[in-house]
DNA sequence: GTGATCGTTGCACACGTGTGCAAATCCTGT
DNA sequence: ACAGGATTTGCACACGTGTGCAACGATCAC
């Protein structure tokens, strides 16, 4: 097991000095093209790659190394955007190392990886906020985007949906086909901006002059807390015509809760739900949505980090991500 | 924006000689109490860290970085895999890179970014199989996990199902109902594992006295190949009364494909997917499947990855993950 | 008190790379 | 042929860390 080539041994055989080697690998160094030729034959037969370890030692180049802080990685939406995240930093020339925190874990692990690997720049999706890890980002300068997730601290750039749009919007999908008598279902202790859509959409509500009848609440804002909700919204006895979920995870839980009690939607009820996951378009739900394009949203994230990077002393900037409805089944009067 | 500091300026706080700060931070080295409580002191108060990547640069210390090479992330049991890999890994002191990586795209990237930053290994799980990746790594000797993919060079260890095993239990849940005319359905081109799967159940089904009545086809191994699946089916007038599909994404669009046409399963026939992914459970489902358990094969990765990366000249190992049969409603006789 | 032993400390080097600076080389115009 | 400029090259240093080696001081046994 011998160790990798390195510039040095490149130069010996290519028979010039080491500088050469690495100005070759440098672009818009000034070297002749028969040394690069040289170099490269050389550094082809060596098969030598350069070490951006050492490269980036030198405090001159950053170090390309993002943080992709992730949790709740088996919800859809999530996997898609950590999955576009990953493919934009990788395509901007950036390393993202993937670091996934739930709540419970110690903070410390992603601090250290963090700052141990000086990296020059990092992105939290994950959803309940561990703000400590935004305040160690701000102390030590470290740019920060979030997603979808409380401000904290003065420099960091948030991206997250226009949550008051995508609100108003749910209680205008279910207005449009009639419904008068409301019902809101999601998880107690809501997520940031889950709660702000809802107390968009519940405002709404009030403004067209609909009725909210009541709540209906489940432990988690996946698929098992949407059962449990339509469980909680059978015990109510409550006389409802359309709802809203937290999210399409929650909706599609609801939908199967309902339907196990013998219930259908939209029979029982018009139903709208938010993020428009892949499952959201299966005719077994066939659900009523509001679209958050993740294409928009990596991107959004992809230009506030490149921009913080680039100057790290700017304040805060909040980039809000519109949403388009898609109408489905579940509100499609039969 | 100034730069972190370094060891040497906590030295010069703490009155100590820089080896002095080194070695505070270097496990079983030697340091009196009295030095190590100046120089915490004086990390502490400037908000030292150790600077892994100058670290690391010392060819003695390994890199600790770790190549994921992963594509397909919207299949939901790919992004559960993910997770643990990566939270596996950084509990074990390691730092994932996310390398996404699909048809297409060129293995250049993957191959400079492992290189480059000389990670200490690697492990790919991407469906189909990039062998310039598996070959790159063989020649510069970076330790090399493949994960349900077929054989590469001859040192790289691989984990993947037992595919023979869960094709034959497919195969035997039909039986056990009593089915005798069935069906494979699946992409024509199929992956390194769900190949194996099929050769196996066809197998079985032989060997058991099953007929195989006909195949059916979809162009993508997800919910919308399977669509295209029971369409085929659908369009071949076949007489069938039990089905083994390629994976559970594939079966669930099969299942909604047939419900479109206005048939039911398990009444039109009964269906037995492969790898119990969340979704199989949800009650508009209800899939019988196989579960291949994700915490099991994550394990075997990392054990497999850290015996590789203490001994890299070992030849390569195969293990096998198990599976175990999940009856759901797919499969009861109504 | 003295010699031996052992833990601690600092110096200096190594790791692989980028780059400022001055020397050297090449090219061009007359 | 020669001056002057433009380009290329090599030297030496810097980046932040770990560690072998020798020196140093303390402790201990006699």
């Amino acid at each position: 097991m011998k160790r990798p080539p390195t510039a040095a041994d490149v130069a010996a055989l290519a028979g010039v000095s080491r500088s050469a080697v690495s100005r070759t690998f440098t672009d818009g160094a000034s070297v002749s093209g028969e040394t690069r030729a040289k170099v490269m034959e050389a550094a082809d037969k060596l098969g030598y790659r350069v070490n951006h370890l050492a490269r980036s030692l030198n405090s001159a180049q950053p170090s390309k190394l993002v943080a992709l802080v992730v949790s709740d990685m088996d919800h859809s939406f999530r996997a898609v955007t950590v999955d576009l995240l990953a493919r934009g930093l990788v395509a901007d020339g950036y390393r993202p190392f993937l670091l996934p925190w739930s709540e419970g874990d110690s903070t410390k692990t992603v601090i250290d990886m963090m700052l141990n690997y000086n990296v020059s720049g990092a992105i939290v999706t994950s959803d309940t906020p561990p703000a400590e890890i935004a305040d160690e980002c701000a102390r030590y300068g470290v740019p920060l985007v979030l997603v979808n997730k409380a401000p904290v601290g003065e420099r960091t750039a948030r991206v997250m949906q226009d949550t008051d749009l995508a609100g108003r919007l749910a209680a205008q999908e279910l207005h449009d086909i009639g419904c008068k008598r409301i019902l809101y279902a999601g998880q107690r202790r809501n997520s940031f901006t889950i709660g702000a859509r809802r107390d968009a959409f519940l405002d709404e509500v009030e403004t067209l002059g609909m009725e909210l009848v009541g709540m209906a609440y489940g432990t988690a804002q996946n698929h098992a807390g949407g059962i449990e909700a339509a469980e909680d919204f059978l015990s109510q006895g409550l006389e409802v015509d359309g709802a809203h979920c937290a999210n399409d995870f929650f909706a599609l839980g609801f939908i199967d809760g309902l339907r196990r009690a013998g219930h259908s939607v939209p029979d029982l009820m018009a139903l709208v739900g938010c993020d428009d996951i892949n499952e959201a378009a299966w005719p077994a739900y066939d659900l009523t949505t509001l679209r958050q394009d993740p294409q928009a949203l990596t991107r959004a994230c992809l230009d506030a980090l490149a921009e913080r990077i680039a100057a790290p002393e700017t304040t805060g900037r909040l980039i809000r991500i519109g949403v388009t409805p898609v109408r489905r089944g579940s509100t499609r009067r039969t």
